[in-house]
DNA sequence: TGAACATTTGAAGAAACGTTCAACTATTGG
DNA sequence: CCAATAGTTGAACGTTTCTTCAAATGTTCA
């Protein structure tokens, strides 16, 4: 007979802030061009102009959603000459990216 | 000397589809709002009214969440009188949230 | 049957998003 | 120093998203 109120689930949730936080990071995995760069990056680090070839997607679009990236922490763009090579900032890149995967993977 | 290509990595990524159902999937957690939502129906099995209780919010914003989360599956409403009780419609979803959570708590 | 209750639905408006284009900054090599 | 190359940035745009409100549906019970 062990009830739970309603009171004491709304105790039980995560803070407000890092519920916000928490569906900040996931927004990120949540567009295409940045699941598809994440990807990209997991494979190898890359400079801005190989990833718009890769994609087929203009350096300007690659480079907007670079930035979103780069403000999540989830990559880092580190400049070699008048190069910038990115590469993925976040060991939990990889395995949310993978669980999210398996999940696609077994309808 | 193991140099990998444009078309290489390319060839390595998921396809279209895959990468797309991959982003529809984390744009289900990707809103505060649904975020709570599965949160508390991890918790427990809800009607949409005590939802929209704990939540503090409209049963209507509510119902419209629980429409997108029930078409991706993630979700499952059941009919118990004139309420519906929802519970959570997947394995993956307990998981993909724990992972977040690590990484958000881990800063 | 009809009043009360729980939920769904559709339209509307505001805000957020993603791409494009053009302009700009920074770096290198001639 | 200038031209060429790599990348960033901001404004504009069309699109999508989320909430609200009002109306509709479905269910129970008096």
């Amino acid at each position: 007979m062990s009830e739970i109120t309603k009171q004491e689930i709304r105790n039980m949730l995560p803070d407000d802030d890092v519920i916000y936080s928490l569906a900040e990071l996931f927004k990120m995995f949540g567009d295409p061009t940045r699941a598809k760069i994440l990807k990209c990056l997991q494979i190898k680090d890359l400079y801005v102009g190989e990833l718009s070839d890769i994609l087929n997607m203009s350096i300007s679009a690659v480079s907007h959603q670079l930035r979103v990236l780069r403000s999540a922490k989830l990559v880092k763009g580190t400049k070699e000459g008048k190069e910038v090579k990115y590469s993925l900032d976040d060991d939990h890149v990889t395995k949310i990216l993978e669980y999210g995967l398996t999940h696609v993977n077994e309808e």
